[in-house]
DNA sequence: CGCAACTTGTAAAAGGGTTGTAAAACCAGC
DNA sequence: GCTGGTTTTACAACCCTTTTACAAGTTGCG
């Protein structure tokens, strides 16, 4: 059963979604006030979180960017009254995923959260493909005409990075500072070593790369 | 057993679904039309019902709504093709629980069915099951071969964090996060540790894990 | 064109990091 | 302070990364 944590100073509002929730399944907590929220979000580890946007105290905005920066990512939806002023960028930029005008119906309000909850649980496997081969991020796996192989944690990391920026010229430093981090400091060098392994591992004929291309004096440029 | 009504005008997916079903473990019933599945759906009181959105005749939007209309609390999950336009809200809103997107993988279908199965089949025991292993949420207890053995608290909490995100590369800082919480800060060994035990508890052959996977340079991988 | 200088491809060695595992240290509840 | 459980530690085994060395390829220039 999953846990959604209730945020809204008004009490009847908050005892009326509680009850809906339980009647759908759901095991609802409920907090009166965005302190309280906050503390029960970090301990209770909920599935999904609702919080009202403006409340005394610590406001929805400020339970939403504290919780971001503590590391959660529980989707969250906001409830904002009608007549608040919305900048939907900015509730995104604070991390909310959703949010619903009050008043709402209560069917909307399930839709909202079954659809958050199912884009957000586990499960939707994300992957990227080129040619014949498949990258499966979630799982971390990597198989070309469907068959499974082993890549190595650096290959891997340089794979999704040429998938993440395909048809570009990317020099060596590009390429170090991206994949490699601004703290560790390998040689040159070590890019090609890795560029090389992709090839046997991926090109149809490592002798002639059709996707991973040299580019002279620079670096490599991966073309899909 | 559980029934399963599959309502598909086409064949081969029908079929394709209602051996998948067999598979695993489900009693698949097949329908090639909205009337005659709203009809076997009222009749044969299935556990759970799947429905083409796209049909000629009755739609699946239609069966959706004359089944909840006549009081038929079923769990539902459309299916629909990859070109058509779904409204989420509305789907969830005429009372379907879930939808898939064709084509899907037979993992995910899976996936979706057992967890729509999972959230709304109350109060009688959940038990989750790999291999040869059964977990009994609600009684906590854990058995193999039928036989029953002692996980202690944190090997248990483990075991469901894996049987809740099945086939996925998850981070030690993942794991801690959410198996531990974000207040104790253990040395990410601990987790290792505790796979170890896991492992030594629950694998055939615990030199050769074949459920619990290491991915290198980053944590663990269950796969059921 | 032909040569020198530079860049890249590649395999293999060296070195370092990560994991498996058992045992020790620590802790919480009784 | 016992007991059972959790966390840390230590070290071996293993795997991966990086470096190195040399061959092969490319470029610039006379």
């Amino acid at each position: 059963m999953q846990t959604v944590l209730v945020i809204d100073d008004d009490a009847s509002l908050r005892d009326t979604i509680g009850l809906l929730l339980e009647k759908e399944g759901f095991r609802p907590v409920l907090a009166e006030d965005g302190k309280q929220g906050f503390r029960q979000a970090l301990t209770l580890k909920p599935a999904l979180i609702l919080v009202d946007l403006r409340m005394p105290g610590m406001t929805g905005v400020e339970v939403c960017k504290q919780l971001r920066a503590s590391g959660m990512k529980t989707p969250l939806i906001v409830l904002s009254a009608i007549g608040d002023e919305i900048d939907k960028v900015l509730l995104l930029e604070i991390g909310a995923d959703d949010y619903v005008v009050k008043p709402f119906g209560t069917r909307e309000l399930l839709a909202r959260i079954r659809a958050l909850l199912r884009r957000t649980s586990p499960g939707d496997t994300k992957v990227l493909t080129f040619a014949n081969v498949e990258v499966d991020v979630t799982r971390r796996i990597v198989s070309k005409h469907g068959e499974e192989l082993k890549l190595t944690r650096a290959e891997y990391n340089l794979l999704t990075y040429f998938l993440q920026n395909p048809d570009r010229a990317l020099s060596r430093d590009m390429i170090l500072n991206s994949v490699w981090g601004y703290e560790s400091f390998p040689n040159t060098r070590t890019v090609d070593a890795h560029v090389v392994r992709l090839r046997q591992k991926l090109e149809p004929d490592a002798g002639s790369p059709r996707h991973f291309l040299t580019v002279h004096g620079v670096g490599y440029r991966f073309l899909p």
